[in-house]
Order: structure tokens, then C-alpha cells, then sequence
DNA sequence: CCGCGCGATGGAAGCGGTTTCACCAATGCC
DNA sequence: GGCATTGGTGAAACCGCTTCCATCGCGCGG
């Protein structure tokens, strides 16, 4: 029923070829044909078939990210809209579609799997590993460029772009360091998330060298709730304390309303920095510092980098590392 | 490169047809020639070419979904998550893939009108309006089976799927004056969205059939800070309150917050009441009541309808609007 | 013993594009 | 003015799979 190729060559009186080249950009094509064509495609209303096309053309002009579940780091503090952000950006700068692709179950991942390497993508981007994911490999040996969002597990000779979530931690705490601040506390995230943990890898590094007690460390849940539990234990724990570092700024918010409840003053009595820069960092009272991770940057990044592999094939594998950047607002100003 | 049928066939010593009707679960198929192309097929690593099945079968057994930019109420609570699980599920039990979409730009709707207007998905599911969008008429005229989630604007013959915010707004006050509550007052999500409205019009109801006060109103931001700050308004205009119905959880979250600060007891004094039954419910303290909105539910049904448009064409639009539950915990418990 | 129905199979015609190649006219050059 | 270019064009060969249709072998009832 839709137009197709044919019909709309036909009724501008040009062969089936030249159509094709108006549609493909192709600039061996005179003035004339090609208002014709064009003309004539607007009256048939005429889409082009995209599955004749990347039978045809063996490539499919679109690039798959695959999400992870809710609960990852990257959708706390509204990271991942950023990340999609620069991705979709800069594909859509070159006219590629983002594909989303949300699997829920090992069903799910393996009828992916399929469709990944049954061609309707030229490129995928894998936002966070599902554990022991057998998909990287799999892609890989198909030959489809494939760029991980955040470090994969190591020892995989693959391509990835991350932030630098270590360099993140060890600059919030030196930034209170700088600020005369010596019994400095830590919440950090779960165990178990990647990114949390070299955060606070950052922030014991930084704790070292500046030879300061590093373990006023409590774990939350990432929320403002595990922020608020953690900052009360914290205080149980540490006694007075004049610096708070939150792996979140969501963390942060929590603690800051916990010491003010408390009685203490922020930033007078402590102060309080959080992570990744959110648009509740903006929003508290008072506005809170946070390290502001170029998480649109990793997302452009990425997709640079799975284009410039598929432009050239049998590239090897290439990483980046994206260095984060202080955002101080009044929660760590200097005020003695 | 990939290995293709035609390779299958020849190494299972079977002519295509016969292999293909393998990989398409066609029966008419010997039990001895199965088993040849099965395994040529896993020798050959071979994969189907999803484009050149979409052209010969003139569909691509997966179906597209427009999820609306975050700040959408469907962002709030985590509903968007549940959401995506109940169409995914239903789509999954039936072979397709869903496919995700995040238009960003005027530019970027634009493409991806083409995309799916090129037959890359059989069916689109359409998560939420941007404003005047041409998506979904142009979508109808060709003839690509179409659900919205949530209630389009008025006046659109399409067929959608939602959640009956009225009932649930009404529900939840209804259960705040049976527990002998009076002066009950409410936190409205922001007047332009239109599910916080339906939730107000729903409070406003139920308080004029039982002849109380509904002027009890403030608007809040839908997250924690907006709860506890409208709070703070409803207590300075109102005086002494005995129930709260926010809008959303995280807004009866901070509401409640804001109660206990000021010496309130939850429930003895102010009994408050939630929306969306989200994770955040039960972990408050003491545990929020709320409004249970069957999400899944609605993707599934969004799921099921969709594929029952595609499967008989030319079929009249239907809708659908499902009922909300009350999820009862402490905070809304008889005490007197 | 023969024709029939039926399940299994292979041949071949598309599906709607892209792209190579040959061709032709018009142009530029010596 | 002959000849090599060059830009625009169309014919036709795919791309890899689905599916219709004809064929074939076989067990069966008449």
C-alpha cells in the first residue's frame, strides 16, 4: 500500500536509479530530476523502506545503546537523560538513529542478542553490564562495533569512555582540604557499585597524602534517606566532624538536612559537598557543592568513538577517561 | 561475511525453502531435515538478516515505543520502569522486541517519523504527547497501528490506555474521611500536568459529596522538597489540619517530614496518604498509604491492544481506563 | 492394481531498495 | 574537427529471506 521506489520514479518520468540517487544525496543528479522526483515523492506521500534499504545498502543508518536496569549508578541523580542526551546528539548530528533497547530477562538478552547481530544496527553502545554478560563478546565476534559506557569488567580488550569517578573523589576532597577542613567524613555508595567504590578510593588517596584520618566512612543507599541514616551513624561514630564528602548529591541533600536538624550550621560547621552535580545540588538550602562529571561529554565521546570504528574496520580497541570538574556553591565556601 | 541461508541450506543438504521454514516454526518439516539445518545453522553461527526478513515478510516482528523527556509525571515514582516492564513482558510472551525511542529535537521527531513510518516496527506504542505533535495523526494515516498510554488530548480518535487519576484522587480522600478525618487538606502536583489535575478534580469531589472543605490546595513540585514546602504553606493557611492527600509519595514523604518537625504524630494527629504505591512508600517512617495504579497492567493492556489492532486492520479505536487500589499502611491507621 | 490425498520438498518469483556498469550527449582541448 | 572527459541517466544484477506453487513419493481405500 505505501508508495514505493518504483511508483514514485515512474510518475516523474525518470528510471528507478535516479530516484534512488535524490534520495541517497547522491549530487549526480541534474536540477531538473530532481525537483521531479521530489515532487512527486511529497504527492505519493513516499517513505523509504528502511528494510529494502539496509538489505540493499548493508547498513542501516541507526545505532543500538542497550539501558540497564533502574538501580544502576546512572540513574541516580538524573544521570542517565544526560547520557542519552550526548549520545542521541551526536548521532543525530550524523544521521543516525538511537535505538533503545531495554532488556528485562535472559529471554529478553538473548532475542536481543539476535537482533543486535541480525543487522538492524550498525554499532552498538552497551550503557552498564549486566553481570556475566556473555552480549560484549558475542557482538564483537560478529564484527559489530561495540562501546561500553563506563569500564567493563577488566581484562576485556574492549573500547570504553568513562568519567574519571577516582580523580572525582580525590578533587571533593581535596577541595575541603583546601578549605582548612581536617576531620572530613565520607558516605559513600554500596559496595558493590563500581563507581562508588573508586570514588571512595579518591577520597582515602586524597585523605593520605594530605595525612588526615580516613575512616569516617558510612555506606547509604544512594537516596536522601541512606544520606540522612548515614550522616546521623557518622556523628554516633566520629563525633564532631567538619566536612562531609557524599558519593550523591542526593546523599549529600540528605546529610545537610540531618546536620541541620542537629543544630549544626552548613558551611560554618561542616561542610558538606556532593557528586555529579544534579539539579537538586541547585536546589538546596543552602546550594550544595558537588564534582560535576561531563556525563553529556561521555555520552558524545561514546558515539564518536563506535562511528570512527565503524568507518574503519578491524580498528583495535580504543579508551577514554573523562576528567570530572569542581562546582562550589555555598556549602563549602570559606568562612573562617 | 555473516553466513546466510542459502550457506545453511547448502550445508544441511536441503534446498532454502526447507531451511527456511525451519527458522520461521513452520511444521511441514521432517524431523531428519530439521535437525541438519539446525545444526549447519549452529556450525555457521548463523543469525536470520533481520532486514531481508522485514522485506520479504513484509513485517519486523517488533514494535516501537516513544517514551515523553523526563519531567514527565511518568518519570515520578518510577513509574516509567514499571511501565516499560508491562508492555516489554506482554511484548516478549508474544516473540517481539520492543524498541525504545527518546526524541530530543523538532529534528530528531522528525527522523524518527520516518523510521518508524519506514516499516522498521510494526506497531508504535506512544508514552506521552510533546505538545502539538503530528506524530501520532500522521502515524494513523499510514496505517500503522497505533496506543496511546495515557489519555491524548480530547477530541483524537486513537486508541489509548490509562489509569483513572479521578478515581484515584477520589478514592484516597474518600478513605481519609472514613478514617473521621475533617479537615483534609491536599498537595497538587503541578497544574499543567494533567494527571496531578485529574487527582485534584478527584479530591474535589469526594470533599463536596461529603460536604467538607476542599480548599485545602497547595501545588508542589511532585518530589520530596515541593511536599515538604507546600506542607509548610498548608499549615500556615489552615491552621490545624487532621489529613493529608499528596499527589505523589515523594511529596507525602516530605510532607510528612515537615509535620513531625513541627510535633505532629503521623498518623495520630495528621493521618497522610500518597500516590503511586512507589518503593519510596514503604520505606518511609511510619510506611505511606497510597494509591496503587496498576502501570504494568496498563502496559500489558497497551501491549495486548496494540497487537490485536495489528492483527485485524481497519479495526475502530478502543480504549481502556484502569481502576486504581488503595495500598493502606501506617500512616493512615484508625487511632481514635 | 490404480488413482487419490497428503505431507515433505525444491524451484522460482518476488519484497523495495542500492550500486555497478555501459551509454550517450555535451563539453573542453590540442 | 577529432578525441578524451565528464555529468546525467537507465538497465540490470544483486541484497537475503518468505512464500506460492508444482512436484514427488507414499500409504490407502476402492
Amino acid at each position: 500500500m505505501p508508495a514505493t521506489l518504483d511508483q514514485v520514479a515512474r510518475a516523474a518520468g525518470v528510471s528507478r536509479a535516479t530516484a534512488a540517487r535524490v534520495f541517497s544525496g547522491n549530487p549526480r543528479v541534474s536540477e531538473e530530476a530532481r525537483r521531479a522526483v521530489e515532487s512527486a515523492a511529497m504527492q505519493l506521500g513516499y517513505v523509504p523502506n528502511g528494510a529494502a534499504r539496509s538489505l540493499a545498502g548493508r547498513r542501516s543508518d541507526s545505532v543500538g545503546v542497550v539501558v540497564p536496569e533502574p538501580g544502576s549508578i546512572l540513574f541516580l541523580d538524573q544521570l542517565m537523560p544526560r547520557l542519552l542526551r550526548g549520545i542521541g546528539e551526536e548521532l543525530s548530528a550524523n544521521g543516525l538513529q538511537m535505538v533503545l533497547f531495554a532488556p528485562q530477562s535472559t529471554a529478553d538478552l538473548q532475542r536481543l542478542e539476535q537482533y543486535l547481530a541480525g543487522g538492524h544496527v550498525d554499532a552498538v553502545l552497551l550503557l552498564a553490564l549486566h553481570e556475566s554478560d556473555s552480549l560484549p563478546t558475542r557482538l564483537q565476534a560478529r564484527g559489530i562495533p561495540t562501546v561500553f559506557g563506563g569500564r567493563p569488567r577488566p581484562g576485556l580488550d574492549v573500547s570504553f569512555v568513562d568519567v574519571d569517578n577516582h580523580a572525582g573523589g580525590r578533587t571533593a576532597t581535596e577541595h575541603l582540604i583546601e578549605l582548612g577542613r581536617r576531620r572530613i567524613a565520607h558516605i559513600a555508595g554500596p559496595a558493590h557499585v563500581p563507581g562508588a567504590q573508586e570514588r571512595l578510593d579518591g577520597f582515602r588517596e586524597a585523605m593520605w597524602k594530605a595525612a588526615l584520618r580516613a575512616d569516617f566512612v558510612e555506606h547509604g543507599t544512594l537516596d536522601r534517606d541512606g544520606g540522612e541514616l548515614a550522616m546521623g551513624r557518622l556523628l554516633a561514630m566520629a563525633g564532631e566532624i567538619d566536612a562531609v564528602f557524599a558519593a550523591s548529591d542526593a546523599m549529600a541533600a540528605g546529610a545537610m538536612w540531618a546536620l541541620q536538624v542537629l543544630g549544626r550550621r552548613v558551611p560554618d560547621d561542616v561542610a558538606v559537598i556532593g557528586f555529579d552535580d544534579s539539579p537538586l545540588a541547585a536546589a538546596t538550602q543552602p546550594p550544595l557543592s558537588s564534582v560535576r562529571q561531563p556525563i553529556e561529554d561521555m555520552g558524545r565521546e561514546m558515539a564518536r568513538l563506535v562511528l570512527s570504528l565503524s568507518a574503519v574496520r578491524g580498528q583495535s580497541s580504543r579508551q577514554m577517561v573523562l576528567g570530572p570538574e569542581l562546582s562550589v556553591r555555598e556549602s563549602t565556601v570559606m568562612v573562617r
